[in-house]
DNA sequence: CTCATGTCTTGACATTTATCAATCGTACTC
DNA sequence: GAGTACGATTGATAAATGTCAAGACATGAG
């Protein structure tokens, strides 16, 4: 593993509160592997055998039931995902597969368990990010339980602005047969959202989004940190 | 407080490892308070105080948006509500009101995160406590995503008949209209959902419910334990 | 280049779900 | 007992969403 990977793993909130022997012994026994474009890593149902920690790439979550798919969220570097199987030492609820190339570390689940045990203060960290974890969770379940589909896309768009840096257009960084599993709605009805969004300033070319009235598609969303602040 | 309700809450697995000197710490500065029916005991937005833990009576937690209201679960006997929050010293994402007379016990949340510090065995029967509501939140989130409001009903009632110990007739435990928010649908909805489960045996009469032909229904529900099994 | 593949979009239609309104029944109050 | 309030149900209608089919468009392979 490279030095500056090393680092990066680190720099989580997660890893950077450990005891430095303590890091080294949840790394021994770890390994980083890479994996191509649409990889299915773990199929739900399946034993917890490793956490993941993803350093390059993207990684999809998703379920099936009912013979319908779904995609639940998009992990991105550096996170992990699957912590809670892992640490119950249950069974996947979620399958996850690679959207692009991708490299991650893996750690054996019983080692994460471990040094849970031995080192109070990871197990200090780990409860952050569980309870972090928990509420973005629920945050998902309130977008999709109180919202329509129309306000969720207009709620997507308005966080995507959010987080660019310039004032640039948005690219939108998924394909949108995958957004609108996201959004729990099929392809074609988020094309139909997107035309809902026209009169609200929304000019979608491809993946390429310009927003002119933001304040009208504000007024519609009625976003809410509640739902959509990240940070809490 | 009684001692037979303080045992009642050290057998709460994320109480049951603490060190007795530790637990007598967290209940020091903790009261049990009696509420009446359908008092608001917390609401969404408010930074997190306590940790409640529910000894008796049942607890509706519920969200707002857009004018919107909408359960996404009851809490019942002997259990936490609203952890994640109090951990994370954050707002509440969620509000809270009694369903009935209840007597809850409230921890100070300042208290909880000390304990967490202090104690290494409190933190770990938290990480598995925090695990196992990520997981569970998860499970709702699929429940919805992949499922119709039919076929939620369906498996809600099969999970009532499996709860229930003889094979006397099932009796919903809460209103219908309540039954309907946590189902996801309007309470008009609910009453033609059950009209659509009758070809599959299910009789309903007010409150009281009578699966005659459990196979058939289990077959349109499609239950599957990584969405319906509350154990793993 | 040409073909093949897959995504995206649009239209027509079906299904699901919500909304509005009216009615019934029960429980509670006075 | 009469009146009231509220939950539950039903019907009529509207809105939202899904399904099926066809075509536009881009991309990569040969």
């Amino acid at each position: 593993m490279r030095p500056e990977d090393l680092d990066r793993i680190r720099g989580l909130p997660l890893f950077s509160a450990l005891q430095p022997e303590c890091f080294e012994q949840l790394m021994e026994p770890s390994f980083l592997q890479r994996f191509p474009a649409a990889v299915e890593l773990v199929r739900e149902g399946d034993p917890a055998d490793f956490l993941y920690v993803i350093v390059d790439g993207a990684v999809e979550l998703y379920a099936h039931a009912n013979g319908r798919e779904s995609s639940l969220l998009i992990a991105t570097p550096v996170s992990t995902f699957i912590l809670a199987a892992v640490l119950r030492d249950a069974v996947y609820l979620m399958s996850a597969r690679t959207l692009e190339a991708s490299r991650l570390l893996m750690i054996p689940a019983e080692v994460v368990r471990a040094s849970i045990a031995s080192d109070s203060a990871f197990a200090v960290a780990m409860i952050d990010e569980l309870a972090r974890a928990f509420r973005s969770v629920i945050k998902l379940a309130k977008n999709h339980k109180l919202r329509t589909g129309v306000e969720r896309l207009a709620n997507y768009l308005l966080q995507l602005d959010a987080e660019k840096d310039g004032c640039a257009d948005l690219v939108l960084p998924i394909e949108k047969r995958l957004l609108a599993s996201l959004l729990g709605m099929t392809p074609e009805n988020l094309s139909r959202a997107f035309a809902t969004l026209r009169p609200y300033g929304v000019q979608v070319e491809g993946s390429l989004i310009r927003l002119t009235r933001i304040e009208d598609l504000r007024t519609l969303a009625k976003t809410t940190p509640l739902i959509d602040d990240p940070r809490i």
